[in-house]
DNA sequence: GGAATAGTGTCTTTTAGACAATATCAC
DNA sequence: GTGATATTGTCTAAAAGACACTATTCC
C-alpha cells in the first residue's frame, strides 16, 4: 500500500511510531441542529402554525472567534467514534438524547480553525422544537440561540460554520423530499396539513396542488403513512388546527425507494 | 462553545496548545475505487458484451495487515484537503486524475488502525475501464488487482475495510438509479441498451419492461439524455452490439430532482 | 431462416394536474 | 352566515405496465 511505503519504508510494530510524522491536532465534531418552531397566527380562530426552520447556535467565550456565533461541537475522544462524540454534545448543548443525527461531510481546508491542523466532522441533527424547550430555560440567553436559518446564514460565523450550515441546510432539504424525515418534525399523529406545512418549512419552493390525494392513494405513497386508529379502532381525528376534524396519520416503518428511471 | 470550555477554561492565542491534548495519529483517506469490466460474449455474433463491477484492492506490503489486501489510501497532509489527498491517491495508484469521486462517510471506531488514534476518510470513485488500462500494465499484479464487488466482500480484508466497502457500494447503488452517475462508466455516446446494462450492473435487481419508452418519451425524464447527432446535424447510430443499428444517446447537463412527495 | 438487439403498436389501468364543489363546525 | 381548513368530484392529459409485434442485418 502506498500510503505506508510512502512515509516509511520497512516499518513494522516494532519501529513505527505516529511521531515521525506531522499529525492533526484534533478531531472535532460540528453539530447542525435543526429545529421547526411553530407560533400561533391569532387565538381568535383556529388555524395552522406559523412555522419556521431555525438553526441552533452558540456564542463562543474562549479564543478563537471569541464573541462570535458558532455551531456546538467538540474534540472526540480516543475512546468513542465520532458518532458517539456528535451525540454527546448534542446531550450536553441542546439537551436532548434521542434525536435523528447524520453525518454528512468532513472540513479539511488547510487554515480552517487557528488552532492548528483540525479536520472538523459535520452532522446535521433534527430536533423537535419540544425537546428545545428545555435547553431554552436552562442556559442563559446571551449563549445559546435559536436562529431562522436564512438569518444564520447571514451571520459573522466562527471558523467555516457558513459552509457547513449551507452544506447541511441543502442536505436536509433533499433528504426531505426524498425521504421520510419529516417525521423527526412532527408529533407521532399528524394531519396531512401539518405534514404540508413542514415540508414547506423546509424547502419553501415545494408545491402539490392535489398533495392530499397523492399521498393517500396513489400507490406507490400511500404505503408510507396510516391512518392512526384509537383503541377501539376507529379513526383519530382532531381538530386542533381546523374547525372540521382532520383525520390523523402515522408513518409506518416503510422505507421510501427512489429510482429516476423507474 | 463548551468543547473549549470543557478543555481548558481561559485560553487564548498565547496559552492554548494542543500539545495537552491526545490528537489523532492521522488522518488517512481510502478510497473505493469501482470500474465497469466488460468481457465480449462471443466472437461469432455481436453482442452486448458481459459486465461486472469491480472494486480496486492493494495488497500491503507493510505492517499493519501485511500481505492482506486492502483499499488504496494514503494519509492527508497538513497542506492539503482531504479530497486533493484522495485525488492524490488515486493519481498515484489508479494511475488516472479526472474521475468522478465523492465522500461518503468517516470511520472512527476507536482501534480500527493498530497504528494508533486514527479516523478515515473514505471516498468512492467511479472510472471507465479503459482509463485502468494503464494502472493494471504499470503495476505487477501481485500488488494491485481488480475484484468483482460480491467477491471483495467475502474477503479477508485489512482494518474494516470490509465495512467500507459495504457502504461505498449501497452509496453508489443508490446514486446509480436516482442521479445520472451512470455517465461515469459510459462513453460519451451509447446506446439505450448499453445505459440499461450499466444500470443493471450495479443494481441487479433493476428492470424496467419499457426501458427506451420511458427514457426518451417521458416529459419527465427525457431531459437527462439526448440523441446524438454528427456534424451535419444527423442522427448518429451504432450497430457495435446489434445487427440493427442503435440510436446513440448522450448525456445532458440536466441533473434530476427527485421527490417522493410530487 | 436464426440469432441478437432495436424499436413500435395497442390496450388497460393508474397518476397527474387543474379546479370546482362540498363538508365541518366554532364563532 | 363567515371563515378556515378538510376532503371529494370531475374531467383531461400523461404515464405506467404488459405483451405482442415489426425492423435490421449478419451469419
Amino acid at each position: 500500500m502506498k500510503r505506508a511505503v510512502t512515509l516509511n519504508q520497512h516499518e513494522n510494530e516494532q519501529n513505527y511510531s505516529s511521531k515521525n510524522y506531522r499529525t492533526p491536532d484534533g478531531a472535532p465534531t460540528d453539530i447542525v441542529i435543526f429545529t421547526i418552531t411553530s407560533t400561533e397566527k391569532s387565538a381568535v380562530k383556529k388555524s395552522l402554525p406559523i412555522r419556521e426552520l431555525q438553526v441552533l447556535l452558540i456564542k463562543r467565550k474562549v479564543w478563537p472567534f471569541i464573541g462570535q456565533w458558532a455551531l456546538p461541537g467538540g474534540f472526540t475522544r480516543e475512546t468513542e467514534t465520532i458518532e458517539e462524540c456528535a451525540r454527546r454534545e448534542i446531550r450536553e448543548e441542546a439537551g436532548v438524547a434521542e434525536v435523528h443525527m447524520e453525518y454528512f461531510n468532513a472540513y479539511s481546508k488547510p487554515g480552517r480553525d487557528p488552532r492548528g491542523w483540525i479536520i472538523s466532522h459535520a452532522f446535521f441533527a433534527l430536533v423537535h422544537e419540544r425537546y428545545l424547550a428545555t435547553m431554552k430555560a436552562d442556559d442563559d440567553a446571551e449563549d445559546v440561540g435559536l436562529f431562522p436559518i436564512k438569518e444564520a446564514l447571514q451571520m459573522n460565523l466562527a471558523f467555516d460554520h457558513y459552509d457547513i450550515i449551507r452544506d447541511a441546510y441543502h442536505r436536509v432539504q433533499e433528504k426531505m423530499i426524498t425521504t421520510t424525515i419529516a417525521k423527526e418534525f412532527l408529533p407521532e399523529e399528524f394531519t396531512i396539513g401539518e405534514l404540508y406545512q413542514v415540508i414547506q418549512t423546509v424547502v419553501p419552493e415545494f408545491e402539490e396542488k392535489n398533495f392530499i390525494r397523492k399521498i393517500t392513494s396513489t400507490q406507490s405513497r400511500k404505503g408510507i403513512i396510516e391512518e392512526a386508529r384509537d383503541a377501539n379502532g376507529n379513526l383519530s381525528l382532531s381538530n386542533r388546527y381546523s374547525q372540521r376534524a382532520a383525520q390523523l396519520y402515522r408513518f409506518t416503518d416503510v422505507v421510501p425507494r427512489l429510482s429516476f428511471y423507474s
